[in-house]
Formats: C-alpha cells, structure tokens, sequence
DNA sequence: CGATTGCTTGATACCTCTCAACCCAGGTGG
DNA sequence: CCACCTGGGTTGAGAGGTATCAAGCAATCG
C-alpha cells in the first residue's frame, strides 16, 4: 500500500467520523454513524422553510452544519441590494465551516430543508489526535477551495448563455435523471449565483429553448435536448 | 491556556516547519529555517523571468512553491484566448498546493520572481504526525478559500470602478508607503483580475484621477489621494 | 533615430441592466 | 364556480456600461 496521500473526500478511516463525507445522513437517525460522531452533533434535526435564514453573515455562533434533505444557499450582501449566492448545498453537504469566529456568509433555505448542527470546536479538537478527521477537514477546504475558483473563472469571463450552460450542466450531474434538471432554486437565486438579472435569466433560457437545446416544461424543471450544445458553451 | 483552536495562520509551534506562513525566506538561504522544512525542499531556488510559465494547468508535478521574491500569478485559459488570472502571489505566499495530482490553474512570473519548491508528498507524510503543519494546511486552504470567495462576489456584482477601488486597497496594504501602491503587473494583469479589459482598466483608472481620488505619475505608481472615496466604491 | 511595446483615448457595437407591462398558476373569498 | 388577488416568471423598449476595433502617444531599446 502506498503511503500517497490525496485529498478525495470520502476517505474515511474505522475511527474517523464521516463529518465531511458525502454519506447518506437521514431524517431521523442522522445515522447510524460510529459513535465518535453522534458526540459531535450540537442538537436535533433543525427545520427550516423556504427563505428562511439558517445563520446571519457575522454571526459567531462556533457552528456548521450538514444538509440532511433540501437545499441552502450561502451569500453575502453588498450596498442597494445586490446580492452574490456563494454556494448552493444538497444532502450531505457541509457548509459554514469557516476560518475565524464568525460566519463570512449567511445561510439561507432555498426549499424546505433539514440540517443537524456540529460544534467547531469539539471537532478540531478531535482532528489533534484523529488524523483521519483532520484529513477529511483538509479535503473538504480544498474542494471548496477548487469550487469557489470555478465559480470565480465562470463570473469573471463567461456570458450569459455560457454561464447558464455551465450551471445547467452542474445540476444534471445532481439529477437522478440525467437529462431533465429539477430545479430547487428560484430564478433569483440563479441569478445571484451567476452575477446576472433575473430578467437576463429568464431570457438566456428562453432564447435556449428558441435553439431546440432546452426544453422548459415547467418553470422548475428543465430538459436538456442537446448536452453537447451545453457542453460547447458551457466548457 | 485554551485549548481553542483558530484558523489563522502564523501560529506555527516549535516543531512546525514554518512552510504555509508568511516568513520572510531570504534568497540564498532559503533561510535559516528549524531542520525539517530543509528537508522538504526539492532544489535550489529557482529563478523566473516576466511571463515565464512555472508550471501549466493540466501538470501533474507533486509539487508546489513559496515566493522568495518578485510576483507569481496563477490562471486558467477559456477558448478564444481568454484568461481569468485566480490569483497574485508576493514574497512569503505560497502557490499550487492544489487537490488532485494535477495543477488546475498554471502559474507565471509576473515579474523577475524567485521562488522554492516542496515536495507535496513529503509534505503530506509529515503532515501525518505533525500536528502543527497539519494545521498550517488547514489555516492555508481556508484562506486561500476566503480570498477566492471574495474574488467571485467581486467578479460577480461589482462595476469597473468597484473593482479597481478594491483591487487598489488590496495592494495599498502590501506597500510599504501605503498610498503610493507600486504595481509589478501590468494592465492587462489587472484586466485578467478583475474580469475586464485593458481599455476599461485604463479607462477607469483615468477616471478616477479626473475625479481626483488617484494620481498616476507613471503607469506602475499610483498615489492614492482619497482612500475614504476609494472605500466607499470598493466596499 | 526608428522600431517596438505598453498604455491611453476615441468611436461605435453589443450585451446586459433597468423599468415597465404582461402572463400565468395558485390561493382566497364571495 | 368564478372574480380577484398575489407572486413568480416572461417579454418588450430603451438606457447604460463594457467590449471591440482602431488610432495615437510615450517610454524603452536596439
């Protein structure tokens, strides 16, 4: 066996709780997990509705979270309104995992969700001694390092149509099916992750659908006709 | 003591080597550093003339580097030659420590820079059973993490003249006269940045010293006259 | 000097934003 | 059941900001 380290997630080892890891946590276990990990969790399954804010950017509350069902998003503000979405989380995704005391974004329920809660500091003081755990941790900002860069590389020098295309393209690979794309979010919250208007949205996706590479059913749902035209100006 | 542990960097301890923080490695001793971090070296220090790749996006080399002197970019190329530069990297920074075996961003000498080399995976197997440079790691991707963060709400809601106020304050706190910002890029550097054009920086930048907020006595100095007036665009 | 390179400036085109109207589905209440 | 309201989404017209294309300028270098 080799001693290479990488930094995929889902490593695990028999000791390291699976905190970070992508693993199927549900409603009412939020388990089974080893035992290590259930001594982690701050409270019970949190609910939260639609737009409901789950934490406030500044807040210090020494916490984060993992997605049980639903979808979140993390944003910042800036002056008259405009808003950037960071991110968006799906079932067994951590977010709010953050250097510093407080929170640099505020979080927010894109649909109806359910979230269980860690305590920051019970879990770094684990990683001293749990080498997996710290791995995992080290994985984690990594990946969401390379996330956050992409979406960098996308706002600063992609078009709207090439923009729409990539993130139609991200959440085919979250769909069961994988040509009609449901989507969890409003057409302002995918504005604000692309840096566009909601009206530049929903013009971009009709004029799609104009050129036989989208099908719009429904507001919600989206069938992708065409991936390789996607692909073409999503890339 | 507590036993809190916080992301900041710099916080090294004595067993540490001191690979992620900001220390000031000279040029010919790449030193004088505790033994360990000697260790980890992978040659001599290696030197870069303007515009000359380090290493390419796609390179599979284990390794990654610290600035000595001069500055680093790193960036990724779309189709029809555009490019989004990630990020600028100054004497103590550390660059393409990167997930994956590949780099996904290539970087280039922005300037004449000098720069040492780690191997990751010694890095990485150190890593293991030092907790200090394990969490040197941690404190260096959730920065890095941060500050790409802040690069997308920037790239995503800011106008032209927002962006230059910001890019300027960011680069006024790394001179030493902190107004008069000495830039080592050139503008189509700052362009690649800030997800603009040439023409526009230059445009914007006259702008600002019509309004008299700059002062531009050569094309690589920048006087700032009015930092409140900056703060108030680039916030 | 002339050539080169990087930067600035100008004119115009194009893309996205802004503001406004309209549409549509769902919910409410008479 | 239907009129009405509401909220989200779509579409249109016009404005504005940035890109594009082109020319001019200044510093550097042979």
């Amino acid at each position: 066996m080799s001693t290479q380290i990488s930094f995929s997630a889902n490593h695990g080892t028999a000791a390291a709780p699976a905190i970070f890891g992508h693993t199927p946590w549900t409603e009412d276990t939020a388990g089974p997990r080893p035992g290590r990990d259930r001594a982690l969790i701050v409270g019970p399954v949190q609910h939260f509705t639609q737009d409901q804010e789950i934490y406030g950017e500044g807040d210090d509350a020494p916490i984060f979270f993992k997605v049980i069902s639903g979808v979140v998003r993390t944003c910042k503000f800036l002056g008259n309104g405009r808003r950037q979405i960071d991110a968006f989380y799906v079932p067994g995704d951590v977010f709010g995992f953050e250097p510093g005391a407080a929170h640099n974004f505020s979080a927010e329920a894109v649909c109806d969700c359910a979230v269980i809660a860690f305590r920051r500091h019970g879990v770094e003081i684990l990683a001293v001694t749990d080498e997996g755990l710290s791995h995992q941790m080290l994985s984690y900002a990594m990946g969401s390092l390379a996330r956050a860069q992409e979406h960098a590389l996308m706002l600063g020098r992609k078009s709207a149509a090439e923009k729409l295309a990539a993130f139609l393209l991200e959440w085919a690979e979250h769909s069961p099916d994988s040509d009609v794309v449901s989507l969890a979010m409003a057409r302002q919250d995918i504005a604000d992750y692309l840096g566009l208007t909601i009206e530049t949205v929903s013009r971009t996706l009709s004029q799609l659908e104009r050129e036989g590479i989208i099908e719009l059913p429904t507001t919600r749902r989206i069938r992708l006709k065409n991936v390789t035209a996607l692909e073409d100006l999503g890339a």
